[in-house]
DNA sequence: ATTGACTCTGGACTATGGTCAAGGGTGTAG
DNA sequence: CTACACCCTTGACCATAGTCCAGAGTCAAT
């Protein structure tokens, strides 16, 4: 298959095939003679792979690691495992420190009712996060 | 106050300050004849300011907004606190998507106890995500 | 033979939030 | 006077995940 019949098959841009290359994510494809990148169709389950990590929240560098993991061993998904445990313990953090910004931005519009503007001089000494933003 | 002092009392680098004053996000401030510049205590405030909103995770460019909202006004806190009920919708949406993620990956790590390898060859017409990632 | 669709490479560009370096001028202390 | 700390501007660079473009070559059909 030429890039973009797989480009097609997979839903993603020629571009995109040619910088998952570029970043290791694909292997080099055999060429023809006038330079054409030819591909299996394995590389759809690769693809297809790829998405699906993304929308894991894995990063293509991480979705990279998994890959030669993957690749190498048909034998244990340990590191596999760990990787995904890893990211999972990310994702844990980066929830709670959105949650914790949810609750402060909540805090600061519900303080609010009807008061007059973003800064108050009277706030200056107040170093708790949104003194100052806290509004009369 | 130069600029090396204004940026030491308020922990941010002088690259942060002259960036954030192309930005925007600083007035441009009076110069000596040399061409230093001179800023004046309220800048300090100003960089609090800067600095909360950014924990609450407002972007730089929210974060000029809504300091352009509350310079103009002292009267009315609708456009801000409308600001910020914005970005805690968009803080929730986030949050969401981010604990969707961990569902799935979590299902990954649970089903997979002891299995072999990263991607299984008896996935390939199994569309659900995580159907290449999933182990036997 | 020519048209149109496809592919190639290399490099520039997007947004975000800065950081760093080069090459120069300024200010102050000894 | 000289050294050193500080400041100036311009412009390049980091990661992320691509996208887009120019200019050239290739392939298939008419």
């Amino acid at each position: 298959m030429t890039i973009g019949r797989v480009a097609d098959a997979a839903g993603v841009s020629i571009d995109t095939m040619r910088f998952y290359e570029r970043q290791g994510l694909l292997a080099k494809p055999r060429r023809t003679i006038a330079g054409y990148r030819i591909y299996a169709d394995e590389v759809l389950d690769r693809l297809r792979f790829i998405q699906d990590a993304k929308q894991l929240g894995f990063s293509l560098r991480e979705i990279k690691d998994l890959l030669s993991l993957g690749v190498k061993s048909t034998a244990e998904c340990g590191p596999v495992t760990r990787k995904a445990e890893a990211k999972l313990a990310e994702m844990n953090d980066e929830i709670r420190r959105l949650q914790r910004m949810r609750r402060t931005l909540e805090k600061m519009v519900h303080d609010c009712g009807g008061c007059s503007g973003v800064r108050c001089a009277r706030c200056h000494s107040r170093r708790d996060v949104t003194a100052s933003m806290k509004l009369h």
